[in-house]
DNA sequence: ACAATATGTCAACTATATCTTGCAATAAGA
DNA sequence: TCTTATTGCAAGATATAGTTGACATATTGT
């Protein structure tokens, strides 16, 4: 599952994969791979993520429609 | 930084650690450590614990006071 | 005092998030 | 066309999340 709300929040700050990766202290990939769904980022980066974009955690990372109850 | 909204979610549910870490798929180690707030769980576990307790991310894990920005 | 339940903690192990490097693909600009 | 910026992807390495098992310490009930 992509996570598009997270994509739209950082391209409406205008910044590239890259810079907020920078911002949040890790490599681009990371971010690349959030974005993509395919990845479990831990909860402070999560945090890092939203406060690097002026979001909070329900916004950029919580669904009504969660896919499965793995950890 | 104790998880002290978690553990008032948790025991007003009336849930032991242990039978929460169950229902979420982890060991009650896990839970205990997130508690006791030395610990930077997975978004994945996150979520199930909030499932599990009927909260969202914002009620359990987020803070306005954020600790550091680090991943 | 005794037993049972719940939690804290520690060491060693396994699983996986994240890093590093590198290459390919696409889109936009000169 | 050529270059640059942005993103996707993948293999191997490292850091750390999560497990397992065991023991200690409350706490509560009988």
């Amino acid at each position: 599952m992509k996570n598009i709300k997270l994509k739209m929040a950082r391209v409406e700050k205008d910044l590239t994969q890259e810079e907020l990766a920078d911002r949040v202290g890790v490599t681009r990939q990371t971010i690349g791979m959030i974005e993509a769904g395919n990845y479990n980022p831990t909860l402070n980066l999560c945090i890092a993520i939203c406060k690097a974009l002026d979001r909070t955690l329900d916004d950029l990372f919580w669904a009504e429609d969660q896919p499965e109850t793995d950890n």
